[in-house]
DNA sequence: ACGATAGCCTGATAGC
DNA sequence: TGCTATCAGGCTATCG
């Protein structure tokens, strides 16, 4: 499930592959992934286009191209790119292919079919919907624990929820919330209103932490997340508490539990999460 | 206005 | 063994 040092991972492997690369051609078996404009009007603009530039914003991942258009590109759960040869196999779940001038392709794997594109024109896309509403991003300088305190005073919802909503914080998702929180000792269903200055600082620091430990070993691999190179990350080794449900606590020992917050699988430790 | 929840979808796993 | 039910989760739409 890419999260922010998924995403993240992925930009960083796909610019070493695709950039400067121009589209010849475009082809589309899955037209729902393709949510705007028509798949037609998608594949005739791209045409001749070339990749100038891999942006990552939160859970987005947007290629610039030349002529002021941008593809806004979300891999939700299970989304994927890879570079292949021509004559490599189609895995199974491709649903976009991207064809280069050079002969390879940039082919895009989805299994559960979440993902969406949408071609924008590069100045529309910070009043782009997707992207207009998102919160700040979490490695940025201005996330410090006083933004996050002036954002949960607010709030009636869990500090789980919290850092799950998207227009908050950009790019966290349910492993990193639920290791986020076990490191700050923070529980993940508290009433988010109710966590103290001290709180926000722990899970500021953490938030900081965790994702950029998690970039550093290329994200964590739980399901079938792979980079654009199609290597695996190693994050899942350092995870904590995320699909850790009856193992000893790292810290206490004591059995980490698993419920059910914010309509999420949530992981914690009863005894060092108050 | 806000918070909670269903639905989208396939595959892995649990349960009978 | 083989079937069915459940779960996984990011986001949007919809409900209360």
């Amino acid at each position: 499930m890419p999260e922010l040092p998924e995403v993240e991972t992925i930009k960083n492997t796909l610019e070493q592959l695709v950039l400067g690369k121009t589209i010849e051609l475009v082809q589309v078996d899955l037209p729902r992934i393709i949510r705007y404009p028509a798949v037609e009007d998608f594949q005739q603009i791209l045409e001749g286009k070339r990749i100038e530039a891999i942006i990552r914003r939160g859970k987005f991942l947007l290629f610039q191209l030349n002529d002021n258009w941008t593809i806004i590109s979300h891999l939700r759960m299970e989304g994927n790119y890879g570079l292949f040869k021509s004559d490599d196999p189609v895995a199974k779940h491709t649903h976009v292919i991207f064809y280069f001038t050079d002969g390879t392709q940039l082919r895009y794997r989805d299994t559960r079919q979440f993902g969406t594109m949408d071609l924008v024109n590069t100045s529309d896309v910070a009043n782009h919907k997707s992207i207009a509403n998102l919160g700040i991003e979490p490695l940025e300088a201005n996330f410090t624990e006083q933004y996050l305190y002036d954002q949960i005073t607010k709030k009636q919802k869990s500090i789980k929820a919290v850092l799950l909503d998207q227009g908050i914080i950009a790019g966290i998702g349910n492993i990193y919330a639920d290791e986020i929180l076990f490191r700050s000792k923070v529980s993940p269903m508290i009433a988010a209103n109710k966590l103290s200055i001290e709180d926000c600082s722990n899970i500021c620091k953490n938030t900081k932490l965790v994702l950029k430990e998690a970039i550093k070993v290329g994200g964590s691999s739980v399901k079938s997340y792979v980079n654009g190179l199609g290597k695996m990350g190693m994050f899942q080794q350092q995870l904590l508490v995320y699909k850790q449900n009856g193992k000893p606590c790292a810290v206490c020992g004591s059995e980490i539990q698993k419920t059910r917050t914010a309509g999420r699988g949530t992981h914690y430790c009863p005894n060092c999460q108050k």
